[in-house]
Parts: structure tokens; C-alpha cells; sequence
DNA sequence: CTTGTGTTTTGAACGAGTTCAAAACAGGAG
DNA sequence: CTCCTGTTTTGAACTCGTTCAAAACACAAG
């Protein structure tokens, strides 16, 4: 666990020796750029507001992050430290998996409620894949692939049995589907992102049932199709 | 059609008189932006180079583009125009549901192929639903609709039957599901976009095969399933 | 031909993200 | 204590998207 914050941590900001005050200003600016962020909006402040704000230099906020965004990215490494906790839980909680999911997803969108709009300066990033923040991309792997492990752990003991073929994609897929609510609750203008919360109710369902219904031994050949586009998908 | 068009371009910059020499300075410098960005990509070419290759003043692409993205978006438009052609020559050529949609899919790779990495730039604004240029957006309304036309063109008179309920749904579904590919295809770093090629070949059955199964009475549950999560996300 | 009005064009100026060379600051070695 | 080396901090400078006030232009009306 140690091990994959830290890695997360490093992917951040490459390589760098003291912890001690060095860690005290990086917090300081990070903590100055989520305030304003939320304050006034991610395109209203300017990095300048942010590093008066700190008490430092301009240059200072580019010596621990290395553009505006990565600001973004730093807060979505910290929450993602800070869930564990709330997902160990949820999981804990129920062996049913529709819980259990209903449990991370709301999980996330309690984290991410106070700086909902921010997110969208992220996927903005996202949506190129050569650009070093994607979502999909090599430097965000560690999160990924933890947040991965979290549904993998989900379906793990719950009342759900998988087909032997469809079993090692199915963790990645239900982040996917994780991934896409998000991206839907972010851009959701209805009042207390009710739409989102319709949505989650009528697909969590109806993706558990179809993930139960995939052994039924009449399943099989819809169930070879599928593996055929995530094949193609993947490789 | 010429209504349509006269408002997909007037969606580009908000009323002007003289179609005469202004229009000639128009495409100047949409074409020099064009070449630019091909030769040497979005990201490294500036406003200040595509004025100076059209022969013009920076101002004054300003005066006919409102953001450098918005450049991107009249490819956009421009090829939405082109394509009508295509679009109608590969519904004609067949009642085979699949091959229809084949050739619509095919016909937008084809435009795009000189330009694949551009686009990347107006999927980048299409992220924030409140930015001018997304995809779903009040502006792109009109090219959003002609399109989603062509797909209830490719669907009327083709050999799939649609139940009452779900077919009004389904031109725009199979509009995003087009759009979903583009993106796939845009990011795709397989050689020649392999993976794409055999994304749409798996998904193109698919999807047709859905379609025509949903007709079928037993079907019914879920299809009223799927009708509650397209209310959710639409209402 | 002159004047007026609306259109087109210009280029300087502005704002904000980012870079960079130099200064300030550890703290360890001798 | 002094020197050296690496880390942190500084703030001016640079780039590039964008804005804007003024100039140039077109052309219709008188």
C-alpha cells in the first residue's frame, strides 16, 4: 500500500530529496490553489494568485508542480489516498454487489462534491492521450490500476460468479462504467445533479443483472461477442 | 439543405454583410490554419503564423475565427458539408442496415484521415459542456442534427424494424455510438488504426444484431429497461 | 466630388501560463 | 569557520492567445 502511494506520489513530480520543508511549501501552494480554485473557479485564478496566496514566488509553484493542471491532478491523487478508507468499508459492509458499487460510486461523488467544476480542467487533459494527465495514460497508471484493484476486490467474495473468460476484464470494466458516471456527474447542469443520480439508479442494476445473467449457460455466445470487442479494445 | 447550411455557418461567426472579398479572406486564412496545423500540429502552430501565411494581420483572423479553436470547428463544418454526398450515395447503395452505417463511419474516417490529430483540439473544448464548441452544446446544434438525421435516413427503409418505443430513440443513439468510434479512432495508436478497424467491425454486428433483436417479444423487460436509463439521461 | 456609414484590416497592448538564470539557503566535509 | 554542493526560492522575461482603438477601405447618398 505504502508502496503504490508513493509511486503515486513520485508520479506527481519527478524525483526529489527534502521532505521536510520542501513537503511544508508544496502543501502550502496546493492547499492556497484548491481554496481559490473553489472559490472563484479554476480558469478565474491565476498562478500568480496562487503563489501569493501561498506566500511564495511565482516560480515556486512551477518547482513542485510542473503546470496548472497538475494542481488538478495532485487533488485527485489526494482524495484517491484519502478513499481507501470509505471503499474498504463499503465493501465490508454487504456482500451484495450492487451495494457495494453504489457504495464506491457515492463514495466518489461525496469527495469530489466541493470542487465538482474543477474536474473538468482534468478531462480536458484527459481527452488527449499523449498529454501526461490523461486518465488513460502511462503516468497516471499507479491510480489506475488501484482504483481498478478496488473493484476487483468488490466483486471479490460478493454474490456475484463470473465465467472464467469474462472474469479478468471485469474489474476494468466496471471502473470504466465508474469512470463514465463521473464524467456524467461533472457535466450534469440538472439541480443536485438529479439526472446522475437517475442514471446510477437505472444502470447499476441493469450492469449487476447483466453480469449475473453471463454464466447462464445460454449466454455464451452473446458472451463470445463481447469478449471479442474487448479484444479488439485492448490488444 | 441550403437552410441548413447558411445557419451551421453562420453558427461559426454571428452575422456579417459582405460575402464578396471578405469570404475570399475567410478561407485564406481557414486554409493556411489547415496546412499549418497539419504540417506541424495544432499545439506548435500560432495564431501569429496563420495570419502571416494567409498574408493578413493577426487581428484579423480574429475577425473571422473567435478563438483558435474555433478554426477547428469550421473543419468541422466543412466537412459535415462535404460529406452529404457520401452520406447519401452509401444509403443508397444498400437496404443492409450494416453496410449502410459501414459507409457513414467509413466516409467520416476517410475526411478526417489528413487531419486525425486536430480534432483532439475540439474534443478537448467539447469536454466542458459550458465551452461554445462541445459537441453537445447550443452552437453545434444544427450540425449535431443534420447529423443525427442521416442516421434516421440510414434507418428508414433499411431491412431493421424498430418497436414504436425505442425508435425514436435510436438515430441519436446510433449518432453517439458514431461519435464513440471518432474518438476511439482519434486516440488509436495502433498502426493504422488497427484496433479501431476491428472495434467497429465487432461492434457494427453488434449493435445491428441488438437492434433487430429488440423487436422480438420477449425482449420486452429489457427493453423497457433500457428506455428508463434513456430517460434518465435525457430529461 | 464630398461626405457619411458600415465593413475590413491593422498592429500595438494586455493577460496569464511557463521558463530560466541567478540568488538564497541548507548542511556536510575538511 | 569556510568552502562546496545540492536544494529551494526568486522575479524578470518570454510566448502566445486574445482584445481593442484606430486606420483604411468600399460604396451609397446627395
Amino acid at each position: 500500500m505504502t508502496g503504490l502511494y508513493a509511486s503515486a506520489y513520485r508520479m506527481t513530480i519527478t524525483e526529489r530529496k527534502q521532505t521536510a520543508k520542501a513537503d511544508e511549501t508544496r502543501n502550502r501552494i496546493l492547499d492556497a490553489a484548491l481554496r481559490l480554485f473553489r472559490e472563484r473557479g479554476f480558469a478565474e485564478t491565476t498562478m500568480r494568485d496562487v503563489a501569493t496566496a501561498a506566500g511564495v514566488a511565482t516560480g515556486a509553484a512551477y518547482y513542485y508542480f510542473r503546470s496548472k493542471e497538475e494542481l488538478v491532478l495532485a487533488f485527485y491523487v489526494r482524495t484517491d489516498q484519502e478513499a481507501a478508507e470509505v471503499f474498504a468499508g463499503a465493501i465490508a459492509s454487504s456482500k451484495d454487489l450492487k451495494k457495494r458499487m453504489r457504495g464506491l460510486i457515492e463514495a466518489k461523488f461525496t469527495q469530489f462534491e466541493e470542487h465538482r467544476a474543477l474536474l473538468t480542467a482534468l478531462l480536458k487533459a484527459g481527452v488527449d492521450p499523449r498529454d501526461r494527465l490523461s486518465p488513460f495514460g502511462a503516468e497516471t497508471r499507479d491510480v489506475r490500476e488501484e482504483n481498478i484493484e478496488w473493484y476487483a476486490r468488490a466483486l471479490d467474495g460478493s454474490d456475484v460468479k463470473l465465467p472464467r473468460d469474462l472474469a479478468p476484464h471485469v474489474p476494468r470494466l466496471l471502473w470504466m462504467y465508474h469512470m463514465g458516471l463521473i464524467y456524467f456527474w461533472i457535466t450534469d447542469p440538472s439541480p443536485r445533479q438529479e439526472r446522475t443520480r437517475r442514471l446510477v439508479d437505472a444502470t447499476v442494476d441493469l450492469v449487476v443483472q447483466l453480469l449475473k445473467a453471463s454464466s447462464l449457460p445460454f449466454m455464451g455466445p452473446l458472451r463470445k461477442r463481447a469478449l471479442k470487442v474487448l479484444e479488439a479494445i485492448e490488444s
